[in-house]
RNA sequence: GCGAUCGUAGCUCAGUUGGUUAGAGCGCCGGUUUGUGGUACCGGAGGUCGGGGGUUCAAGACCCCUCGAUCGCCCCA
């Protein structure tokens, strides 16, 4: 007997209630996405690893030490799609997408990241994920949170949630809040945590969202993107609010909310809850019209977001899977044949329906009983002829008489007919 | 990569300042009762107490190492 091997760090196997809220938050994306006329779209799971890291900007240890990276049999570097868009991106140039503009899309599926799992943060994890390509109009923005918003309506959600806003401004905007800020920062560098001391000099942008409480007055005196941001993108980012607005969605700025990668303009939001712990970002995105020039393609603006399922599943309020519409309850092993004939009628006529046959004869009923299906069909022998009852409100049961049709007569005809249709029904089986 | 907490039956967990054959509930299997039924009762299977080393007359418990899990930090596309 060799020793059972464990399931990688940081997968998760889903099951039961939890699979059913997995399932019930794919179909809701589903449902909602159709309802906005995003086009479906599949993209392998997996591709060159240039695809990510020159999209993700070589930079930073998200493409150094967070990637599933490794060599094909012909030398390639390849990588486990650790996001949707550098692949969607990749896809929209070699597949000649370009035609479709502007294009929505949405997808869904697994996507890994080499980290430590916590709390809603799994190596393979799965999102839910829409994009708006080729629309540089802020009614792009305004209709792809407006999904979003929609979305977590429809799987009750909504309220513990709240939408933060913020704009990043154009490229120029961007640029001279960065520059601000090191200055800021730089002031007052022995003053910030050591974390902040570090980010000042790889992503000065990250300390605006540092947890540490050493930077948060530093933070509240920083410079603000508003100062900096042009007319356009000042028109821009003032299109989307009062969009949002007109379309019911709410919405609170939040000036600290940055992207930590340079492709990203204008518009950056987050869907938050407080009932995550620390991984309190439910759906997140933002426009990122820099991205399809470092695929080589021609400037292509675009706006999208994504929701990790798993966090969504969490929030659901948990609910048990179905009970059987049907069980089928064999107490005498020798109607095993007409059991199965009844419960093919059964699930043809569209119940739900499961066999009970194992186990002690006496104890099936209860078993069925204590599963909370709606009805109970049971047989057995009554002396040499064989019986049956039925247990379930009226409604139910009239469902379930019409499914078996005549396979079974109303239990009064049983000492007449029952016999001949039992045998009847186990000459076809 | 770093930190904290935790690993005892299939599941949820007890297990006293270290003390003799390691327990309960649920689940599973069988039986008794009931006899038309979600009851109650009896019995059974199932544990090298995550693994390895150490301290001790004696370790599930204490110490070290290791593996794993959870939560957090870093990072967050």
């Amino acid at each position: 007997m060799s020793k059972t091997p464990q399931a990688i760090r940081g997968t998760q196997d889903i099951f039961g209630a939890e699979a059913e809220a997995f399932a019930h938050v794919v179909a809701t994306f589903e449902r909602i996405r159709k309802l906005y006329r995003f086009r479906r779209a599949e993209m392998p799971v997996f591709e060159k690893t240039e695809v990510f890291s020159r999209s993700l900007g070589e930079t930073t240890d998200v493409v150094s030490k967070e990637m599933y990276s490794f060599e094909d049999r012909g030398g390639d570097s390849l990588t486990l799609r650790p996001e949707f868009t550098a692949g969607i991106a990749r896809a929209f140039l070699t597949d000649g997408w370009q035609q479709h503009v502007p294009l929505k899309l949405a997808t869904h599926g697994p996507l890994f990241r080499y980290e430590r799992p916590q709390k809603g943060r799994y190596r393979q994890f799965h999102q839910i994920d829409a994009e708006l390509i080729g629309s540089a109009e802020p009614q792009a923005d305004v209709e792809l949170l407006t999904m979003a918003d929609h979305l977590l309506q429809e799987l009750g959600i909504a309220d513990g949630v709240t939408l933060q806003l913020n704009t990043l401004g154009d490229a120029e905007s961007r640029e001279a809040w960065r520059v601000a800020l090191v200055e800021h920062f730089s002031e007052h560098r022995a003053d910030l945590s050591e974390d902040s001391q570090d980010r000042l000099d790889r992503n000065p942008f990250r300390i605006l969202d540092s947890k540490d409480s050493r930077d948060r007055t530093l933070v509240d005196d920083a410079p603000r993107i508003d100062s900096f941001l042009s007319a356009e993108a000042r028109d821009f980012f003032g299109a989307v609010t009062s969009g949002l607005d007109a379309a019911g969605v709410a919405w609170v700025r939040n000036q600290s909310l940055v992207r930590g990668l340079d492709y990203y303009r204008h518009t950056a939001f987050e869907f938050v809850t407080d009932r995550l712990g620390a991984q309190g970002t439910v759906l997140g995105g933002g426009r990122y019209d820099g991205l399809m020039e470092s695929l080589g393609g021609a400037p292509t603006p675009a706006v999208g977001w994504a929701a990790g399922i798993e966090r969504l599943a969490m929030l659901l309020d948990m609910q048990d899977e179905d009970a059987a519409d049907c069980i089928l309850v064999v107490e005498d092993d020798a109607l095993m044949a007409p059991a199965i004939a009844a419960l093919r009628r059964i699930r043809t006529a569209g119940l739900s329906a499961d066999l009970l046959a194992s186990g002690s004869p006496r104890k099936r009923y209860d078993k069925a009983v204590k599963s909370g299906a709606r009805t109970i069909l049971a047989l057995s022998m009554r002396g040499s002829a064989p019986d049956y009852r039925m247990k379930g409100d009226a409604a139910d049961l009239s469902r379930l008489e019409d499914a078996l049709g005549d396979m079974f007569k109303a239990r009064s005809d049983m000492g007449t007919d029952m016999g001949a249709d039992l045998s009847a029904a186990s000459g076809t089986a």
